[in-house]
DNA sequence: TCTTAACGCGAGCCAGGGCTCGCATACCAT
DNA sequence: ATGGTATGCGAGCCCTGGCTCGCGTTAAGA
């Protein structure tokens, strides 16, 4: 029942968009009364909740896994790859990723996905701080914090924003991008 | 009067954020009767649009005059000297930066931000291509958009994430990675 | 001074939507 | 079978907020 309820607002949410997402459309979706959503869910806010961090969840559990994967890898092929896992995990629902990153109301969902980037960051801090053969910044943490930052933005920019690039040319530049960075 | 239901909007937005935004806040905040607003605006979409228009146009102009004075510099200097202008002219209204940024329901706004944005692209793009010796990327469109992006959203974090970084910092780690990308 | 029209006012209309509450139904234990 | 409980239902309450409409007021022109 939950679980229809939360793949209803998901559906909506991709469907229709944040501003159209009212607890009887959900209901409707989910083919469930409205009154039930509140035998499992507080309120509304809590359904998008719960749609939400089941999404950053998949989504940082897929990047996590290629990372460690691929953490004795170095520089460009790291990049690369880790780049490459996002970009896939990003792709995975578009529609979902643009009413995540750019329709949602902040609070807990902002709180969310600072989170998880922070946790990046110092992964990533930690990384460039140990290998200093490919990494000639003086200050690991402010590296980590532009190189993630830039990244993440970059791949979210380019599913949503469908430049004119290829995927296999969003990766060279990102490649190019960070090693150029590092070595500078 | 529309000044002062211009500046009572803005006001609204950047103390309680879009969520508390009503036209009878507005209003009052305007010392004015609800009824007077659609005297000058047709509804209260278009009270936002004309606030996030005028902001977006200030800020797009503050840097696009800035870049006009810099553009015979190389290099460097020149990814420095736009970088601290963006920088100022988001500096000068945090507050509206981020509803602007994180709260604004899409629509208008967003068609707007990613007019300014291509416009910038293209610029970056011209400059790149007419300067071989600062930039061995082989497609200068695609450096133009990996550059702009990334440069703008570093600044817009920083002024709105506050890390631990100096102002100072924050520009050398930008230059560094732009020069590092572009002779890559 | 008188007329007129634009300007502003603000109580209130009305739609939308979050949420509730009393009832029905299905399932289980006795 | 029968009583009891948990699960789901859905009409509708009620508040919020965008927007309107008819009235007062003010100021310009005759």
């Amino acid at each position: 029942m939950v679980e229809r309820i939360v793949e209803a607002g998901r559906q909506v949410l991709v469907e229709d968009g944040y501003d159209t997402f009212s607890t009887n459309r959900v209901a409707a979706a989910a083919d469930v009364s409205p009154g039930s959503l509140y035998q499992y869910f507080p309120d509304k806010a809590s359904i998008v909740a719960v749609v939400v961090d089941r999404y950053v969840d998949e989504t940082s559990e897929l990047v996590a896994a290629a990372l460690s994967d691929r953490i004795t890898e170095l520089g460009p092929a790291m990049v690369r790859d880790t780049a490459d896992a996002l970009l896939a995990a990003l792709e995975r629902d578009p529609a979902l990723l643009r009413v995540v990153y750019e329709e949602l109301p902040l609070g807990r969902t902002h709180a969310r996905l600072t989170q998880v980037e922070r946790q990046v960051r110092h992964l990533a801090a930690a990384y460039l701080g140990a290998r200093p053969e490919i990494n000639h910044r003086p200050d690991a943490a402010a590296a980590a914090w532009i190189m993630v930052l830039a990244i993440e933005n970059l791949a979210v920019r380019w599913v949503l924003d469908r430049p004119d690039l290829t995927r296999d040319q969003l990766l060279d530049e990102m490649v190019a991008l960070i090693a150029g960075y590092l070595l500078s």
